[in-house]
DNA sequence: TAATATCAGACAAACGTTTGCATAAATTAT
DNA sequence: ATAATTTATGCAAACGTTTGTCTGATATTA
């Protein structure tokens, strides 16, 4: 004896009514009797009926789910956005799917797969550090499925994102250190091809020329994020020829890697030598020299932004049942915004 | 016009044969011909046909999705933890469906609920610090999916885990210290009604009774983990009678905060007093006073092992079409580890 | 040659729900 | 009292797939 669970044809049958009766009567249509009404609700009540899902999704096409790719859960910058999303696709009634790309291209395109394969409504996509090829996203285009990138934009026309404006974060940490009276700023950027790194740089070189410091290669740097980079970049600009008194870092673990080689060389940090970074990561405050001050990028918002960013477009859609004739493509851009750490 | 996506009746339609033969064709179903085997390969690679997963699902009454239900993602252990879910996950060709709990049950309940319409085949749950009543689980029960828990374990029987037994690395910390000569050894230990705290003080007892230092009750203090009553226990502990020279701490966090306050009062760390605690976090590496040691949970390990766990129930399920007739139960519990950070 | 086994494919039901259309009953208007 | 209207319900198709059973045709065996 099979004991599945109840469905509306067993109601149907006990109430001696049609299927179609039933259905509408737990959807309150206006054309079933408050009697009827009644009567299959309160049965729906006492047998425990909940209507399946699946059969739900199959029949009406969508399945209120929004797949997310990111490349790495554990760091805090993702986490902390996957936090957003999930929050707001929830509020919105929406599902969460998730795959992240560990930044392997091979596994972004997989994760993509099985997102169409799981007929999900819509997607949010960083994508990989190493994509730069993109015809898996527009491969998506075919199935209708919008997607919404954030933080981490593919360089292509015509698609919605979310990122957050590293540009005024920049200029915001230089003008900070010239209002401390820093005339030599240097900066450790990151990987020479990241966007990451080219909006840095821009925000630099932008703020030095406005505030009449002239911009000087030589005090910029690049490195792989690796400690040992780090070192090396940190030791280079501190032993050049214009040694800066302050430097702005990619992030704030490059931030604490170049602290310990600049106290290796016996500098004095925040004396002989400042450091202003990016993320605002809460750990920096139990170190012993936390940067001065550090850019926040917002990442729970840019998740919750870019989820209900998707969810408007999905409602867009199936409102407008002919071909969304409007191509408005969603560019939403928060300010980041420099955080100044309490002396202590 | 409608421009749906291609189907196997299409397929059937344009090769004029019927609908199961192409379904079975796209199977490799011994009973198909070679020849209309390969016809209908190759027709459907050219309309680029795709399953319609939501309708196999529907069909088959099997989704080929993970729930996964815990308390915080932008807590590190978690989101090490989903990492190693989703990658075990994709790894056994399923998919994961996220929420998180935040700690507030009433959360919690809805998510399962969510889950359940969206008829998982299993969850991966982590229970919410304030539960403190089953029912919703075990609703679960008569919908026939199949629960995993990992790291924080409902009080009841008959459940499927995995856990990190806390109490062994507890006792090599205490063991280690004692071995680097401590005799008074201190601790801060969390929330009391947590079972993790229970744990701790289990280790910390058996470990100090063994090594004949005697349990003394004064020496251990619970702390909510607010950075305040961190300082609070450690000042209480260090101007106590018997003044410990070393403390182990409920995690890295609040090893972090109880040195700041042992500085405070001009003690020398790892000289006055020595610090071990939990978690095993990167960041104290980046602090000027990491905890001498600290015990590994192995997030992303539990994550993966759960997962697998549960891949395997689901497996169980469908080969036996019988009602499980083994009552069996999954308690896997991993060994944490004690990880002595290199003095710098 | 007849009887039998094998192969290739077709038919149709089933999964649970929604929804356009038809229809019967009840009510109102004429 | 009859026609017109409203109200309440039923019928059946549709969504895309899988799968058990049936049917012809061809090949094998006695």
């Amino acid at each position: 004896m099979k004991n599945h669970l109840p469905t509306i044809k067993e109601i149907a049958k006990q109430l001696n009514i049609s299927i179609s009766t039933v259905s509408r009567a737990l959807h309150d249509h206006p054309s079933i009797g408050l009697r009827t009404k009644t009567r299959v609700q309160e049965l729906a009540k006492q047998l425990q009926y909940e209507p399946n899902q699946t059969a739900i999704f199959f029949q009406q096409g969508k399945t209120f789910t929004i797949g997310v790719i990111l490349p790495e859960l554990s760091e805090a910058f993702f986490s902390s956005a996957i936090s957003g999303i999930e929050d707001a696709a929830h509020k919105g009634n929406y599902t969460v799917l998730m795959g992240q790309s560990h930044d392997i291209v091979e596994k972004e395109k997989q994760l993509i797969d099985t997102m169409k394969k799981h007929r999900v409504d819509g997607l949010l996509i960083s994508i990989s550090k190493n994509t730069n090829n993109y015809e898996h996203f527009e491969a998506l285009q075919r199935y209708k499925i919008p997607i919404v990138f954030f933080d981490r934009i593919p360089k292509i026309p015509n698609i919605h994102y979310v990122a957050c404006n590293m540009i005024n974060g920049t200029v915001q940490a230089i003008n900070f250190l010239f209002t401390k009276g820093h005339r030599i700023i240097g900066m450790i950027n990151g990987p020479e091809k990241l966007p990451a790194t080219k909006d840095r740089l821009d925000g630099y070189i932008q703020a030095m020329t406005k505030s009449r410091l002239k911009y000087d290669p030589a005090l910029v740097l690049n490195c792989d994020l690796t400690k040992e980079s780090v070192s090396a970049a940190t030791e280079k600009l501190l032993t050049g020829k214009r040694r800066p008194t302050a430097i702005v870092t990619f992030n704030d673990y490059v931030a604490l890697d170049a602290v310990q080689q600049a106290q290796k060389m016996k500098l004095k940090i925040n004396k002989d030598i400042c450091f202003v970074s990016y993320a605002n990561l809460p750990l920096t405050h139990y170190t012993a020299f936390p940067p001065m001050a550090s850019v926040e990028q917002f990442p729970y918002l840019q998740g919750q932004k870019a989820t209900e960013t998707l969810i408007e477009l999905l409602q867009e859609k199936t409102n407008s049942d002919a071909e969304p004739v409007n191509a408005t493509y969603y560019k939403i851009i928060l300010e980041s915004q420099l955080v100044v750490h309490e002396g202590k």
